[in-house]
DNA sequence: TATGAATGAGGGTTCATTCAT
DNA sequence: GATGAATGAACCCTCATTCAT
């Protein structure tokens, strides 16, 4: 009994590697070629499993990328935190432009990143990944920034529609800014913007 | 001579045509079942052309798909400026509003334009160069506007970049909100919009 | 174990046999047609596979191509071999005219594969590397004829280039006498030309 | 009538250099692209006609193809016979040794040009073009060195054959000597020929 | 004669998906 | 579960040729 449970849990452990192999790859590949021109083909392949696995897992190319776009969003937002918690950063308003900083500094290091998840940054996709049957894992962040806002401005109606204004605005604005230098350069555009987002959450 | 500029004029006349047929003809398709799943053999069948006539007026898929959603977007704030002017609207705040207004009334009511234009809206007035080497009939919506910000608040520093801002956050922010009511409806979400609007341009 | 592999040679035989379908309608196709005028489709048709089949054994038309050439010529000086070698001819001069006059004759039977052949009769001894990637069955015909060669004139410098000439020679000049009686019919031609082999390799 | 004359000669000569501009074009495009890879779009554009022009002075694409390779040979024999008439070289063996020699160094400075002509470089396409009612100038070179032959070997009987003979071996044999160094080098390849060349025409 | 816009058959090639092993 | 050979529909695109001007 003991050995099938242990095999049982080693078939599982082989399973979640494959699935990760696969989303690593079309991650590497999404960002190198775009989602258009990577084949099943060339994901299957880089992630060292045969054609047919890749069904296995996912329902089509469709699927992996939804999957891939929520992973590494949640990645940054993961990322951007830990950044404003190591930096003991406590008031509300500065851990926000902390974390868009961070988000925005990780985009120009990482331009085909930015190309990839383009104006898909955003907590709505969570929202999405919380009602399918997604690993809830992805709705803390969202609900952790809420509460803190509450809390910040405990007057404040619309924390939920705010709050996503904010990712909104960033996400849709520095796409631009970051990839041509338009309409300004975005250190020039960073200080209108956080004067935005510090009016918005007031 | 004359005869032969009549004749060169008439070509030119058919040339256009064709061109606005493939244009439409690819709209319609697109809108209807998305980018990804029309092909051209398709757009040129519905235009009433040959397949290798689409070669002879555009690069390929993407080519089209870049000046539709260009034309389109461009048409939506041609509308929205007539409306404004036939409403007699002189105050530049409660200009852009109704503007911004007309255009999500306009999406609300096209739900499929809006998944086609995206969150390209700014395309419309900030890609003009692109389509009027066919025609240059465009009025500069851009330039146009940008005066008028000007005149409203002598002050503003960030006139282009305020603008830029407030189509933006429309376009990126109403996506989710016209077609999946999140994070609230639209006709809600519009009163904290316009809001924000103000706020922008001051 | 015994399964696994009778299995894994089952497949292989298979995959072989796919090749060499594809290798002979392609052959078949060419002399009747035309490399020019032969598609794909049509290869694929003739030897009873998918279209798509087609790219997992050849890169494309050019390339299936090339082996056919190297394939029938190589045919025709193993045929060739096997007629001297059954007329028990001995002396390496008159092995060389004999061979030569095999494949001659062999041409005047099949013009079309004349045509197709060329002037590239050389490719079939002298590029077996392109085939043996998948055929090891291979005689060495080359290097089978330069041995005799050397023995045969031992004096000899250019055993390799001599060779060569003498394929080349017939090659390129029995290609317009056999199809055009040009500049004299290949019987008459057949004096002059084993005359300059004997010449040539003294 | 003589304005007419005049005019009429004009239009000749217009018509003479379409068809000079159309044929230089070609073979500019053939031997950068190959014949294959060339269309007749490219040709006329590269000729400065228009594309319907092209059908008024060539059947197609195999039509051109031919009056290059015969217009391009004929040059190379009769700038060969230039040089060695310039040289002054009057011994009928020495004159085609060095014609061969002058052409095998062309072929050395413009490879693109060998392989273009590649193993058509014959004798025989000159009659071809003088079996169609082709420009007759083209026949003159090879009846010339017929003649000089006969001078030179009063008891050859096979004239018209050996000098065949000579011209097929030099170009299908240089031919991967130059581009391939195969199975020699045409610096040491050009000692053999030569001694066969001289024990070809005695 | 000369043009070049228009044609549309047909080419090569890709690739998501299936299924026997 | 895992494989990868096989499929074949569907795709984009080229290009020789025509013909109204």
């Amino acid at each position: 009994m003991n050995s099938l449970n242990s095999d049982n849990s080693k078939i599982a452990e082989n399973k979640q590697l494959k699935k990760e192999n696969l989303l690593s790859s079309a991650y590497n590949l999404f960002i190198r070629k775009g989602v258009q021109f990577t084949s099943i083909d060339e994901i299957t392949e880089n992630a060292g499993v045969a054609k047919g696995t890749f069904y296995l897992y996912f329902e089509d190319k469709w699927d992996i990328y939804e999957k891939v776009i929520i992973e590494r969003s949640h990645l940054l937002f993961e990322e951007a935190l830990i950044y404003v918690n190591n930096k003991n950063i406590k008031d509300f308003k500065d851990r926000i432009i902390n974390i868009i900083d961070y988000i925005i500094e990780s985009f120009i290091k990482n331009k085909e990143l930015l190309k990839f998840i383009g104006k898909n940054l955003s907590l709505g996709i969570y929202n999405k990944a919380l009602l399918d049957e997604y690993d809830n894992s992805y709705t803390d962040i969202k609900e952790m920034l809420e509460t803190e806002f509450k809390e910040y401005n405990k007057k404040e109606k619309y924390v939920k529609e705010k709050l996503f204004m904010v990712i909104e605005l960033t996400s849709s604005t520095i796409y631009d800014s970051v990839l041509n230098d338009y309409p300004i350069s975005i250190n020039d555009y960073k200080e209108i913007l956080f004067n935005e987002i510090q009016s918005i959450i007031k």
